[in-house]
DNA sequence: ACAATGTTGACCGGATTGGTCGAGAATAGT
DNA sequence: ACTATTCTCGACCAATCCGGTCAACATTGT
């Protein structure tokens, strides 16, 4: 498992907040309840978006939690690297690994795989991933609609 | 990080293994020495490769371990998916996640990612890995001659 | 018989995961 | 000034996993 929940979670709470960029700040209480996120831990997780740069937050009555840049200019890899530090596979990917190459040779297929996918990440922004979600929706939707 | 020690490890005794194919067995104390593998954890992973059908053990005096089957025909998914069980990089990328879909919408990017690595290392054979670490041997050599 | 070697399972300390809880700080409304 | 609301921060916790050790035992060659 690459991911933990902490990754999960944390991605799931930015696409709802995605979801209603502009109508001012969202509810941790609400996040959680949507999006099935036990609250108080979800805490940790904005605070930490927050800390990367991702979300900004007011207190108060009234207040909540909101995207710091719109969705289209964030992207899957620098959210889930800030959410769960490094993505690579296996230690030696990232640190060249000092000693002599010949103990583990299987790094370059790892380093190929790794690569590819901070490629796709990279590709992919929160705006899409909306996009995606409103897609299913209306796929649910319609499908239900003419069956029978 | 994807693969614990257990999958690197696991793999280097493979590699070794593999480079002396045909050699008669080999013993868990040279392939620790080899490999910087603590000798008794190689033991647990030994078993995993026996239990796992890819290699024979023979006890007594001049046992020792090696291939089931020749390496090229053993790959890197096969051994690896043995040594760490999934390696989905979420767990709902496997089980289809039954509830409502509509809760966290990445599992399609993951989905992609995890494809495209299972078919890479699916590519990869023991046999493969020999001769990358040989080229890099090889070259290792010729560099150190050629300086100065 | 004995030495070499593999086989198995119990055990262990430390790190990480996935949280909970409570005290406090900021802010809006009255 | 007071209160209700909401975020903020850090302490704490139970369970699990990771990497590894160790001792007892089974098998085989000489
Ligand atoms: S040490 Fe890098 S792949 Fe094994
Ligand atoms: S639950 Fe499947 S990607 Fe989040």
């Amino acid at each position: 498992m690459l991911l933990s929940t902490k990754g999960d979670y944390g991605v799931r709470a930015m696409i709802d907040l995605a979801k209603h960029e502009g109508e001012g700040p969202v509810q941790r209480a609400e996040i959680a309840r949507r999006r099935q996120i036990p609250e108080s831990y979800l805490d940790h997780l904005l605070a930490q978006l927050r800390r990367g740069g991702f979300i900004r937050s007011t207190r108060g009555p009234g207040g909540g939690h909101e995207l710091a840049r719109p969705a289209d200019q964030i992207c899957l890899l620098d959210l889930l690297e800030s959410l769960e530090g490094s993505l690579a596979p296996l230690q030696c990917v990232e640190n060249p690994a000092g000693g002599p190459e010949a103990i583990c040779g299987q790094d370059w297929v790892w380093k190929e795989i790794y690569d590819d996918m901070r490629v796709r990440l990279a590709a992919v922004s929160l705006a899409d991933l909306v996009e995606h979600e409103r897609d299913h929706e209306r796929e649910l939707v319609t499908s239900a609609h003419y069956v029978i």
